[in-house]
DNA sequence: ACCTTGCGAGAAAGCGGTTTCTCGCGGCAC
DNA sequence: GTGCCGCGAGAAACCGCTTTCTCGCAAGGT
């Protein structure tokens, strides 16, 4: 470890002032200083001028907790993401982030990593906190769940994933589509065999996107069976689709396949490596890579990434927009995107 | 816009159950039912089950924001990072996570974009919302304000910034050492002149860099007015590094320059592209680059990134470990980690 | 039979704000 | 001079939960 460590002195700790400390102080009521901090217009501006001043004083911070207790409001949403080191996430988060700061709410986060045990911990402990309404992107089809939650009044959005249980609002990009767009290029580009490094179809977007793949197989005519060999990855990080592709090398005498396409581009990231330490650039450009999400660091690449891709940032902000729209007590609404691909080296022979 | 809408039905709005209602059904009074929740050895066998049972029926989830305002405890801390997009900050971030995630607490993230005004909207936001503690990546050096939240009773640490005012910890990298690091690197390779691409001084980070570049420089008896050619950008990611180097290349009759070093990884991605724009494969294989902060896809780049090393994760991981302490009444402390030069393809004449 | 224990449950007082209601007081019309 | 109105400030209830304190009651000891 390349670290070090000092340090004296010690904490002091106090009572933080309450209303009841600048009523004191300024000589009023604590309804007064109330009146001071939410409806100023009804207070004489002398006795403002000593409230203010005591607040100052005292440098009093407001405890929202208890306004809000009272009020029955909320200033914060939630939102549960599978991972928030995925860029993909990071850009939907910042999405929903600009379109709370709007309002003057924010945001808390949560990675569920995809565990239903970590979702229903997050679930919990945001519903207790009291948000104004979640963002989830569910680990199941099942969403009676958060139904249930919404039932108890806290507003919630499926995020990243199709129309669930009825009232629940929804943003998701048509993932049967941007598979079959994947799939789609590699076959036109003559190849016959398709691996596909896919995640569990208990996520939903990993099952549509097989099924996007397939459709675009039997669109020309072939057997998905026949064509399509997909292997299940434990994880959608690089990690995971290094040490699959590796294997699948291994298993083949060092060949590679021609053609791969990822569920996400962190995936494809990995497999890139995994060819390059097997065979060396050689071995990468003589096999045809595909992507996911279209992350901005996929055009700079040793070999550029074709890639499909969301707008993420867009699906944050409509997200945020609906469960805005859902708290105010709008009905339910879902929005779909429709994925585009973007081509560059990784999959043509040019490259 | 590639999207469409759809949507009836309305949703429905009703009062959270409270322990008074769940008291009701169940025929004992609301302290017995604070007693299930979190004393249950204190109720007899057959009162609890009735309890359990009328929450289970009304599905009662335990209000915490009055919980904890009762308790005068919190289960939440903010971090308040510069942007939550940067791949060097979600890594922090997910090293303070799984710290928290330890004590069961949560994190609330928000980014400050480096602008002190979204920093103290931040803060009086946590502040208000009774947060734990604070992790706060500092816009200015200036940190008396948050010395003044601590001494309010929230424990606050700063991240990545070096000690502040008396009383707060802190969790730090030696930009010194690392901005000699690649400047050092560089000069090796024979370099006599490094453009540095670097933020406003205004940002410690910034300035500690370029101190460390130049005695880098000084320390092989050479005039860092002379050698080092400083550019500052106004935003410090792969668009601003990108459009600074298409300016240079432009005044310099599409020329490179022979050595490059980059305030972080995202703005050398940028340079990178510019480069690539500019002159192809030739132009950028001819310019040495150096980034900062080593991001997982430096080493996966279209010329593999030369970069200094943080230890993201653990740097985030032990500020959470700082703040827990402070927050326990421990005295300040401050851990200072080590950068570690990174050496790739995109720094050395054989890559 | 009587007094002490001790256990389990209820009543009530907060936590720190907001909000409603009441009330005193000065100004104004009659 | 009396009555009314309205403004500004205070008193008190309340949000939902925890926690302390009290008390009834059955068991156990003498």
């Amino acid at each position: 470890m390349t670290s070090a460590r000092v340090g004296p002195v010690s904490t002091p700790r106090r009572r933080r002032p309450s209303v009841g400390d600048v009523a004191r102080v300024a000589g009023v009521s604590v309804g007064t200083v109330s009146n001071v901090l939410n409806k100023p217009e009804l207070v004489s501006p002398e006795t403002r001028d000593r409230v203010e001043g005591a607040i100052k004083e005292l440098s009093f911070v407001r405890n929202g907790r208890a306004r809000q207790l009272r009020q029955g409001s909320s200033t914060t949403v939630g939102a549960l993401l599978l991972d928030i080191r995925n860029p993909f996430f990071t850009d939907v988060a910042r999405g929903i982030e600009d379109r709370l700061a709007v309002d003057d709410l924010t945001l808390m986060l949560g990675s569920s990593d995809d565990d239903p045990r970590r979702e229903s911990k997050f679930l919990r402990l945001f519903e207790e906190h009291g948000v104004l309404g979640l963002l989830v992107v569910p680990t199941t089809h099942e969403t009676k769940h958060l139904a249930a939650i919404q039932e108890r009044g806290v507003a919630v959005v499926l995020l990243d994933a199709p129309p669930g249980a009825a009232g629940l609002s929804s943003v998701w990009l048509d993932d049967v589509a941007g598979g079959a767009l994947a799939a789609g290029h590699l076959l036109e580009q003559g190849h016959e065999r398709i691996v596909f490094l896919n995640g569990p179809h208990s996520i939903r977007q990993c099952q549509d996107r097989r099924e996007g793949v397939d459709r675009a197989v039997l669109a020309v005519g072939q057997d998905p069976a026949r064509v399509v060999e997909e292997i299940t990855l434990p994880r959608l990080d690089a990690a995971a689709g290094e040490a699959a592709l590796a294997a699948w090398v291994a298993a083949h005498g060092g060949a590679a396949p021609a053609a791969v396409f990822c569920v996400n581009d962190l995936v494809a990231i990995g497999v890139q490596r995994a060819l390059r330490r097997a065979g060396g650039f050689a071995l990468l450009s003589g096999c045809a890579v595909v992507g996911y999400d279209d992350i901005d660091i996929a055009a700079e690449l040793a070999v550029p990434l074709t890639s499909v891709r969301q707008p993420r940032h867009e699906m944050g902000h409509e997200a945020a927009e609906l469960l805005l729209r859902q708290a105010a007590g709008e009905a339910e609404q879902h929005t779909v995107f429709q994925p585009e691909l973007v081509v560059r080296a990784s999959s043509v022979p040019g490259g």
